[in-house]
DNA sequence: CTGAAAGCGCTTACAG
DNA sequence: CTGAAAGCGCTTACAG
C-alpha cells in the first residue's frame, strides 16, 4: 500500500541505502553512477514514494513538519487570523504543520512545546505574551530548540531564538497623540484589566497623554474585568456601571474593534452622537469597522506584513540553523476615521 | 536529554518491554508483578517520560495525532472559527493535531489527505464542498483510512465513513418562506457564482421561491463573478453593475454577513432604505451582525453545536474503530432581526 | 510470568 | 564508488 524504500530497491536492483542516497540529493558526494541514479528516480516516481517523516524525524533526520502554538479561537482579540496564513504559506513550502491552541494558560503553552519537540519539528514557532515567554520554564525550553520563531508584542531578553515583535506601543500613542491634539481632555479607556497583559496597554496610552498634558480623571479606565462571552453583554453591564458612577468623557479607546461596537451600540441607545459627543477609536481594524457608522477609527494589526516576516524568518532559520538569532519589529498603525473626530493635522 | 524506555528499563533493572508493556497498561494480561510495574511507574513519572510517537507511529500503533483539512484564512465564510474549536478540544484529549488548509484546490485536498495518511494520524477531519468529495480520487483514499470524519453540507454517498452534514438548505427555504411571507415579490440573491458550490444556494433559494409562488425575475441573481478582496469594491462594483442595468428588488438575500455589511453601506450612500425600501439577509450570524443599524437578519451556523458533533463523533471513532459508519446532520437557521422587514408570524 | 529479539522505514558511518 | 549493517525508540510475537 505505502511505498517504501525497501520497494524502489528492488525493483532497481540497488541496496536502499543507494536509493537513500540518490533521492537525498547528496550532489557534493555522488555515491552512485547516473545511470542507476536515473533508473532509481524514475521508479521512484512510478511507484509514487513518499518518504516517511517518522522514520525519518525517528532516525534524527528532518521531519519537514512545523509546529506552531498560536491562541486562534477568538477572532477578535489579535493575531488569530495570521496564524492561519503563516500556516499555509508554510504547507506550500512542502512543511507539514501542527497546531496547538494554548488557551492562554502557562501548564498548556509548556505542554504543547513539549510535545511538539518531542515529535521533532523542525521549527516552532510561538505566539504568546511576554509574561509567559520570560518565565523560565518557557524560555529555557524554546532556547534549547534548534529553531524557534517567538511572535510577542516586546523583546524578550531572556530569549536566544529569532523574535518577531509586534509592536502596539507606538500605535497606542499615535492615538493618545491625535486625541490630544483634537483637543480632548477625558478620554477614557475600556479594557479588560482582568488579563494582565492589558494593563502595560492602559499605562502607555495614559503615560503618554500626561505627557501631552492630560490628567489621569476619574473616569480614565472603564473596565471590563475578566472577558467574558457574550461580549455585548460584557461591555454593557461595564458601561452601566460606569454611567452610574457618573462617568464623563470625550474620548473612549477600546481594546478591540467588537468591544468598540459594543460601545458604538450602547452609545446609540443611549442618544449619545460619535463623534459629536465621544470620539471612539477600537483596535484591529476588523473589516466591519470601515464600513461602521460612522465609520470606525482604529488600530491596523499589517497582518500581512507579519505574516510575510515570520514565514521569511523560519524558512531563513531553517535553512541556516546557524546563523545568529534575528530580531524584527513591526509597528500597529492608527488608522483615522470619522468616528475619532476630526481628521489629523498630518498623516504621517 | 529526552527520557526513553530503555533508560528507564535500565534504572528500574527491567528489559525494555516490560517497561513498554507496563505503561502501556496491558491490564488485562498484566505481564509484571505489582512491585515491579509500580517501580517502573514511579522511575517514569520521575523521569518524565513521554512516549515517542514517532516510534509508535512507525510500528504501526497508535500516535495520538489528528490531521484536520479545514479552510481558515477566510473568517467570513463558513465554518472558519468551528477548525481551531475542535482542535483545542482534541488537544485536551490529548491529542497532537495537524492543520493542513487546501485553499479550495483539488490537488492540494489530494497532497494534504496523502502527507498526513502517510504521517500515520489515528483519525482524519476534512472539512470541503460536496463537489471534492465526489472526486474519487479523494473518496479512495478516504475510504482507504481507518479513521475519518468529512464535514460538508451533504450526505456523500461515496463515502464509507463518518460524515457530519452541516446542513444550510433548510435555512435558505426558512428565507425564502419568510421574505414571501412577508409580502416581497422581487427578491435576489448577492452569491459569487464563480464558486460551483455557490450554484446550488441560489437554485434552492429560487426553487422554494416559485413553490411559494415568486417568479424568477430579471434581477433574480446579483453575481459577484470570483471572489476576491477588497471585499467592499467587489461588491460595490457588483452593485453598481446591477443598478446601472436597472434591478428592481424589495429584498437582498447575501451569502455572508460581511457581504451583507458591504450591501447595507452601499445601499445606505444610495438613499435606500433598510427594511423600508429593500429587506436584507444575512448569512452565518457574525458577532457584529446583530449591533448593526438596523440588526441584521442571517443564518445562524450553530458552531458550538457542530464542534460538540464532530469531537463527540471522531472520540467514538477512535475508541472504537469498527462500530459502523454515524451520519449527522446539523440545519443552519434563519435568524430574524430588523434588517429583513417585519417580525416573522410565528417563531419555530 | 518474564526477557530477548525482531522489525517498523529510514540515514549514515563503516567496510570493501 | 558502492553495499551491508547499525541504530533511532518503540511494540509485540516468541521463547524460556
Amino acid at each position: 500500500m505505502t511505498v517504501t524504500l525497501k520497494q524502489i530497491a528492488d525493483k532497481a536492483q540497488v541496496s536502499h541505502g543507494a536509493v537513500s542516497a540518490v533521492l537525498n540529493r547528496h550532489t557534493g558526494n555522488i555515491r552512485v553512477a547516473t545511470a542507476t541514479r536515473e533508473r532509481i528516480l524514475r521508479i521512484a516516481d512510478e511507484l509514487g514514494y513518499r518518504p516517511n517523516s517518522l522514520a525519518r524525524g525517528l532516525r534524527g533526520s528532518k521531519t519537514k513538519t512545523v509546529g506552531m502554538i498560536w491562541p486562534m479561537v477568538d477572532e477578535w482579540s489579535g493575531d488569530s487570523g495570521v496564524g492561519p496564513r503563516i500556516l499555509r504559506r508554510l504547507q506550500a513550502e512542502g512543511y507539514a504543520t501542527y497546531h496547538a491552541d494554548c488557551e492562554n494558560k502557562r501548564d498548556q503553552l509548556i505542554n504543547a512545546i513539549d510535545e511538539l519537540r518531542h515529535r521533532c519539528v523542525d521549527a516552532l514557532i510561538v505566539r504568546a505574551t511576554p509574561s509567559f515567554l520570560r518565565d523560565a520554564a518557557v524560555y529555557d525550553r524554546l532556547n534549547a530548540m534548534p529553531a524557534v520563531l517567538a511572535v510577542t508584542q516586546e523583546p524578550i531578553d531572556e530569549l536566544t531564538c529569532d523574535q518577531l515583535h509586534h509592536d502596539r506601543f507606538a500605535s497606542i500613542e499615535q492615538v493618545a497623540i491625535y486625541l490630544a491634539q483634537s483637543g480632548k481632555l477625558r478620554p477614557t479607556m475600556v479594557v479588560a484589566m482582568g488579563d494582565p497583559d492589558n494593563h502595560i496597554k492602559y499605562r502607555t496610552f495614559w503615560n503618554r497623554l500626561k505627557g501631552l498634558g492630560i490628567a489621569e480623571h476619574s473616569s480614565a479606565l472603564i473596565d471590563l474585568g475578566k472577558p467574558r462571552l457574550p461580549r455585548w453583554d460584557m461591555v454593557r453591564d461595564a458601561m452601566d456601571k460606569a454611567y452610574a458612577e457618573g462617568i464623563e468623557v470625550d474620548a473612549i479607546f477600546c481594546l478591540n474593534d467588537m468591544v468598540a461596537m459594543c460601545v458604538a451600540t450602547y452609545l446609540r441607545e443611549r442618544g449619545v452622537a460619535i463623534p459629536g459627543d465621544v470620539a471612539l477609536v477600537g483596535m484591529n481594524d476588523a473589516e466591519p469597522s470601515a464600513l461602521w457608522s460612522p465609520p470606525l477609527a482604529s488600530i491596523r494589526r499589517k497582518r500581512d506584513e507579519v505574516t510575510d516576516a515570520a514565514v521569511d524568518m523560519v524558512l531563513k532559520r531553517l535553512a541556516d540553523p546557524k546563523q545568529s538569532p534575528s530580531l524584527c519589529t513591526i509597528s500597529m498603525e492608527f488608522v483615522w476615521r470619522e468616528s475619532a473626530g476630526p481628521a489629523p493635522h498630518q498623516e504621517k
